[in-house]
DNA sequence: ATAGCATATGCAATTAAATTGCATATGCTA
DNA sequence: TAGCATATGCAATTTAATTGCATATGCTAT
């Protein structure tokens, strides 16, 4: 995925710090969503472990990345689908939580409209398949 | 939902303590799941924090109660359906976060069929609704 | 019914994870 | 570039989860 840091930054009203920007750059880096654990042993030496998650919080609050955790409970985070803006933004894709590598992918594949029992108003629906990834089944 | 603690027990031959029976029954209590927190707070009197953490991963492990991860990486507990064997014990229905009352319900709705990419194989797959609940709805 | 054995429990101690408060450093605006 | 708001790093604290071990308890065979 290619982003501007820089510009996300600005576009959402946040500081330039190259704390932040290495963040992104991170996460960036692939389709899959890289768990916290992941992200603090990367940039662990550079950021602070506390800063860390001060700034996948914010990121989280203004719509910049979104969280899945998986099945141990471990958030993760990716920089979703170009499709994700401000005023829309919807994580209504489908996850692939692979149980040999753990590695999260945000599949591009539309989540399906269920529906709901008398009572129940949902907003959002997410669902994450749980088997072997593309990698793990080529080994 | 109706069941026998002892007789559950015995069938996965794990042994008949109160401490077990009376996880169960406290699960067993509700339709909707129970955090390992609110579990906590019931039972903290009656069963050391441990054992609770010992009992609850050997009914995992042993398909008696499934777990559910909320969003916010809190373990939850339920029985699930009758549907569930120890054979065939699939968890495959949709589950329902209440974002208001953070109440886990297992609704009785199927989860819908979802097209793999290439290379992808799934095992399961889960899909959480988030809104609110009919009781939160009602008030 | 009970002796003997396997194992479940509770407690203490440890390890790991997350949060908070505060002083300093840094980015942004005028 | 001065001044202000806020982001960062560090220390300290709080909270959660794990491990080891002695004791207690349930179950099987006699």
């Amino acid at each position: 995925m290619i982003i501007d840091p820089v510009n996300l930054l600005k576009e959402h009203d946040l500081k330039n710090t190259k704390q932040r920007v290495r963040v992104l750059e991170e996460i960036a880096l692939d389709t899959v969503a890289i768990s916290q654990p992941d992200l603090e042993k990367k940039l662990g030496k550079e950021i602070d472990r506390v800063t860390l998650y001060r700034i996948l919080n914010t990121y989280e609050e203004k719509g910049i990345l979104h969280r899945i955790m998986d099945m141990n409970g471990t958030a993760n985070y990716a920089i979703c689908s170009s499709s994700c803006s401000e005023a829309h933004h919807h994580d209504e894709h489908v996850h692939f939580n692979c149980t040999k590598c753990f590695k999260i992918y945000c599949l591009e594949v539309e989540v399906p409209r269920i529906k709901m029992p008398k009572g129940f108003t949902a907003k959002t629906v997410s669902s994450t398949a749980y088997g072997i990834c593309e990698k793990c089944n080529a080994i």
